[in-house]
DNA sequence: ACAATTTACTAAACATGTTAAGTAGTAAAG
DNA sequence: CTTTACTACTTAACATGTTTAGTAAATTGT
């Protein structure tokens, strides 16, 4: 049945292969989170919350890539392990705003040297051309509307 | 807090990067299926099964992005909604040989159209040499020892 | 001002992700 | 040949993904 019948090959299917290559990419970080007792999700969000300083739920899920109901959950975990903190809106009740505390900020001072090494072992083989061409590329296509 | 203080821009990291593009990717795909009452998984697990013939489900497992027991769990029900058949390894019995079904087949041939339609809807916003550029970048990612 | 709609989130239910532990079959070492 | 190690799964437990439904606050339309 190795016959490619009626549709492209998964390697070159867009889904799988930005799956397969982000694997490839995690799977050391995942090694780096599991140290530390922190998922992903956790990671993305506490590097979200550094980023932007204190914003609404909403907006963490549409930068980190989280559904809602799993931000929920995930946050109300942070909160009472210290490294976020939430308040409601000030103008705005329905809104909950959040932002990192200094001991989560501190995770992320105490993994940046990983993180970057990491980073540096992939551009290392890859070029650093190939790398940046890549993120230009993934930008775009992030944008596209369909 | 917006200083971008000790790590890289999420937009410009690569995992994040990643699964953000996915998302844009994924989410009209997620709606035709959705349609069809398949998760995401499983049709990655059709395709793989055309493109390959009857594999051993480590095999699935790596070409699909599962983890195994992911796997056990999702091909009890695909099996028993008969859209695959598995038996057990005739020389090796600790394998378990996976093989899509017509009824499998049949799946993907019916919704070939609108999964083309949508990478067509994507690849005319991109142009198609750039769509080849990030696939050619992703398979060589993919391919980075880390 | 009031009803209808929309927005921002939470709750619940079930599927999948992820890790650790267990089982049976196979291969390797002595 | 037997013990040991390894491989290919399966099971279980808990976290997250995903959908549907619900709530309260804000906005819109009249």
């Amino acid at each position: 049945m190795n016959r490619q019948s009626h549709t492209t090959r998964t390697s070159r299917a867009l889904p799988i292969a930005l799956l397969r290559a982000r694997e490839t990419v995690m799977a050391p970080i995942r090694d780096m989170l599991q140290g530390i007792q922190l998922t992903e999700q956790k990671w993305r969000i506490l590097r979200v919350l550094d980023e932007m300083g204190e914003v609404e739920q909403s907006t963490i899920a549409n930068e980190a890539c989280l559904l809602l109901p799993s931000l929920t959950r995930i946050l109300r975990t942070m909160e009472s392990d210290g490294q976020i903190s939430r308040r409601q809106g000030s103008t705005d009740k329905r809104r909950t705003m959040v932002k990192i505390t200094n001991e989560g900020r501190q995770i992320l001072e105490e993994n940046l040297a990983t993180s970057l090494a990491i980073h540096n072992t992939i551009e290392a083989q890859m070029g650093q051309e190939k790398i940046d061409n890549l993120l230009d590329l993934l930008e775009e296509l992030q944008a596209v509307k369909v």
